[in-house]
DNA sequence: TTGAAAACTACACATCTGTGTAGTGGTCGT
DNA sequence: ACGACCACTACACAGATGTGTAGTTTTCAA
C-alpha cells in the first residue's frame, strides 16, 4: 500500500476543525500533517520551513479572519505548484464559486459535506479528477447552459475575413490590416463590407459584439 | 416512504442495457420503466402515449445508431420538460459535454462509473444538486480556469460611460447615441475618449473587445 | 470661500470608415 | 470557350470618428 495522502487544514473554526480532525485520525489512507486557522499563518509556515512535507492536498475554508481563502489561493497555488486545493467553506454564493474555481481549484465541498464524502472528494481529486459539491456542480452547469452560442444559423466566416475581425478586434485600423495581411485597404474594406453582411451588423464596434455574442470569439484570449 | 424514483434508458448497447436493467431490479427505491435502443424509438413512444407516466429521470447515452443523444437531447427537454436528463455515456469529449451541458441536463456520468455511483447520482439529481463524473468536472473546471476576469486594476465605468459603451456595442453612431442619450455629439465624443482610456485602446472595435475580454460585457445579451 | 479636480458642453479638424462604382485575373462547372 | 463567381485592386467621397483646445458647471475637501 501507498503511502498515506497528506493534507493540510486551513480553517479558523476550532470545533470544525477537531471534527475533521478526528476524522482523519481514524484514516488509514490520509492524514492531517497540518493544520490552520488563518491563511497568513499557513502561507508564513510554507516559507519559513520549505523542507516542511508538501501535503498532497489542502482544504481551504473561504471564510477566514484576515487574508480570506479567496485571496490567499493564489499564493498557495504559487508555493505549491503541486498540490490541489479543495475549498470546503459553507459559502455557496455564486461569486464565491466562480471566483474559486477561476484561480484553480480541484474542488469545492460544502461544510454540509459527510465526513464520507469528504474523503471520497480527497480520494477523486487525487486521482485527477476534480470534486464538486451537487449545488455547485448545478450552479455552474447551469451557468453554462446559455453561454455556448444559440442560433442555429452558424455564422462562418471566410478564414481572412476571420483574422481581419480579430485585427479590427485589437484595435487596427484598416490601413494597419492590409500592411499586415499584405493587401490594400480597398480590399480590407472590401472583407469588411461582407462580414458585416454576414454579421448583419453596420460597423466594426457591432461586428465585434455579435462576434462574441454567438461565439465566434471567445472572451479566453488576449 | 415515497414512490419509487421512475427512470427512462436510452441505450443502444443491449449488454450494458441489462447490466443497468439488472441493477434496478434489486432497488426498492429505484425503478427501470421504460427502456429503448435508439433516441427515435424513445421519442416516438413519448408523443404516441402522452398519458404514459413521465420518468423522473432519463438515463442518455450520447452515441446511439441514427440520432444521436446530443440531437435528441432538445426533444427529451421539450416533451418532458420536468424529467431530468442524465448523460451516461463512454464519451468524454470536452466538445461532447460542453454541448451535452449547454443544453440543459442534470448530470454528466461515464459509463466507467459504479452501480453505486450511478444510483448516487441519480439521488443526487432527485435532491435538486446536478451529478457530475469527476473527471468531467475537471475538464470543466479547467475550462472555466481562464474565463472570468484575471485583473485586480477593476475597470470601473461611470454609469454614463458605461451606457455609451453598450450602445456602441449595438452598432449605434455617436450622433444617435447623443440624441438617445440626449446630450451632444460632443460630449458623447467626450466620454468615448474617457473610455479609451480607462480600457487602453485607441478605438471603438478595441474597447468592445476589452469590454467582452475584461468581463465588462457578459456574452449574455442581445 | 476658495481652489482643484471631475463631469460635462462646445467647436474645429485631420483622419478613418463605410460604401458605391468599376475593372482585373483566377477558378469552376458546363 | 463561355459565363458566373470570387478574391482582389483602384478611385472617390460623404459621413463618422478620434483628438486637441477651451469654456462651464458641479463636487468636494481644505
Amino acid at each position: 500500500m501507498q503511502n498515506k495522502i497528506t493534507i493540510m487544514l486551513v480553517e479558523d473554526n476550532e470545533a470544525y476543525r477537531n471534527v475533521i480532525k478526528r476524522s482523519f485520525s481514524r484514516d488509514a489512507n490520509m492524514e492531517l500533517v497540518s493544520q490552520f486557522s488563518t491563511a497568513e499563518i499557513a502561507l508564513r509556515s510554507l516559507q519559513e520551513l520549505s523542507t516542511r512535507t508538501v501535503p498532497d492536498i489542502i482544504l481551504l475554508d473561504l471564510n477566514l479572519p484576515g487574508m480570506s481563502g479567496l485571496e490567499a489561493l493564489p499564493y498557495f497555488r504559487q508555493a505549491l505548484p503541486d498540490t490541489r486545493i479543495i475549498i470546503l467553506t459553507q459559502s455557496d454564493k455564486e461569486s464565491d464559486i466562480l471566483e474559486a474555481i477561476s484561480k484553480g481549484t480541484s474542488g469545492y465541498l460544502l461544510k454540509s459535506a459527510t465526513n464520507r464524502q469528504l474523503k471520497d472528494g480527497i480520494r477523486t481529486v487525487m486521482d485527477g479528477g476534480a470534486s464538486l459539491d451537487p449545488d455547485v456542480a448545478r450552479l455552474i452547469l447551469e451557468g453554462m447552459e446559455q453561454t455556448p452560442k444559440q442560433k442555429k444559423p452558424e455564422i462562418s466566416l471566410t478564414e481572412k475575413e476571420h483574422s481581419i475581425l480579430v485585427l479590427i478586434g485589437q484595435g487596427l485600423e484598416q490601413k494597419d490590416i492590409a500592411k499586415t495581411l499584405c493587401i490594400t485597404r480597398n480590399t480590407v474594406a472590401y472583407h469588411i463590407k461582407h462580414i458585416y453582411e454576414k454579421l448583419e451588423v453596420q460597423n466594426a464596434p457591432a461586428a465585434i459584439s455579435k462576434a462574441y455574442q454567438t461565439g465566434l470569439f471567445s472572451p479566453g484570449k488576449m
